[in-house]
DNA sequence: CTTCCGGGTTGATTTAGGTCAAGGCGGCTC
DNA sequence: GAGCCGCCTTGACCTAAATCAACCCGGAAG
């Protein structure tokens, strides 16, 4: 097994070899996975997958914010997914893609060609195992937001909609938990709405409202300053304090 | 590799056997299987698995109907999943449960010890590869709830439900695909609202006019006759045939 | 047979959030 | 600087669903 030296040199800024797939490759898996890697970029607001789409890769997001969403004839959308540096996007043993995949920021995505990779991880069984957790992670995460979607108030969804960015940002950037945070909200009122199943003149009265009641303090529309994140998840309604504060 | 006559005879009526996991499974690895095997009895309204519960075991459904369900400390509840016979329980690699699993019906559950179970599924690709599978399968049912739960009208919610129990239904029990049919709704209206974000006296509302509109009929207040699919489905606002009429 | 009780229905009223509409603000181009 | 455009905010009003409350129905217990 390779020690983590050998694989930040090997792996340079892929996070899906670094963090998601790699971390117990032989260096011969780590040639392979060279192999059939490859990047891509996409500019904000680009869609990157379409729903229905025949999906020839998978791969993980290097820098940028993606989101998936599913969409009714009539317009009606809903944010299924919110894709953060590191995320895992595919659907091994599947050809069509379920969502749209749309880059909500300027997106590089480290890609890897699916039946290659699928190979790979048949072959190479940890690969698999560690796809089989982060898909329980993200199983996870789809149904604590069908607690938010079903039966929180607007304004609690709002406020989980900012802790789980909190959470986020947080263990992405390894610092150590505090209780005062800044955040930089990577969407617009509308994608917040579509995520939480609000219309945007919602969101907007009610970031208001928090902002009025000192639970947060806005800089410009997009910049999030949380004086207690404590007090934040407490409005949002979460028995647990979400793996922030152990 | 064991043709599918010998899998029947061996693996009884259990159906993770059958259909989820050992499809494939090599001689030996049905007797490994047979020998952390067990079966459990739970009477209807009994907890299976309570949240946060250490779990030491997976299984799967063998007949009767339970939920997943969340719940926050003043009571609102959400229901994150529906398990029929031949759905799969559990986390492997995960130690604490995430959610209330309640049995509805009387359920038998296959059960199967868990840290044995896990062993046999990292010497075992085709397992951790099937368990992936379905596991995405249950991410897609998620995200597809999600959708529900964010943007449709009640009436929608009740027509959605009901057109993915039918479906459910349908291919259980390896039917045609017929316009007309019959389910047996396994929930009560509490229970119902519970999974669709409603509340009892909404849901009992809906089904009431979706039965005037000759959507559905009744009889008695659980047996749902549907005497057009496409028209419920139409109802839902789903865009896709759900698979139905192929 | 009567009572009770859990589930279900239905009506009257309230309310959270949606809808419609009028600006505000910051950045961009011309 | 003027005008424009995308994003955001705020207000007035409306409506779908929640809430509160009464009642129904069928099956089990006494």
């Amino acid at each position: 097994m390779m020690a983590t030296q050998t694989i930040s040199q090997e792996c340079g800024d892929c996070p899906i070899r670094h963090r998601a797939v790699c971390a117990r490759c032989e260096p011969d898996e780590l040639q392979t996975l060279e192999e059939i890697k490859y990047y891509r970029n996409f500019q904000a607001g680009q869609t990157i997958i379409w729903s229905g789409d025949r999906m020839d890769f998978v791969g993980s997001v290097v820098s940028g914010i993606a989101t998936l969403t599913q969409t009714m004839e009539d317009g009606r959308c809903q944010m299924v997914g919110l894709l953060l540096p590191s995320d895992f996007v595919g659907r091994p043993g599947r050809d069509g893609a379920a969502y749209d995949v749309v880059a909500t920021t300027d997106v590089v995505m480290c890609c890897f060609r699916k039946r290659p990779f699928e190979d790979l991880m048949t072959s190479t069984p940890h690969i698999a195992h560690r796809l089989l957790e982060m898909t329980l992670d993200e199983l996870d995460a789809a149904r604590e937001w069908m607690l938010v979607l079903g039966r929180k108030t607007a304004r609690e969804k709002i406020a989980s909609l900012l802790s789980i960015i909190a959470r986020r940002d947080n263990t992405l950037n390894k610092r150590n938990a505090k209780t005062r945070m800044v955040i930089d909200l990577p969407l617009t009122r509308e994608a917040m709405a579509d995520y939480l199943g609000l219309t945007l003149e919602t969101v907007s009265r009610q970031i208001s409202a928090l902002k009025k009641d000192g639970v947060i303090e806005l800089e410009g529309k997009r910049h999030v300053i949380i004086p207690d994140i404590r007090r934040l998840m407490d409005e949002a309604g979460d028995d647990s304090d979400g793996g922030f504060l152990v």
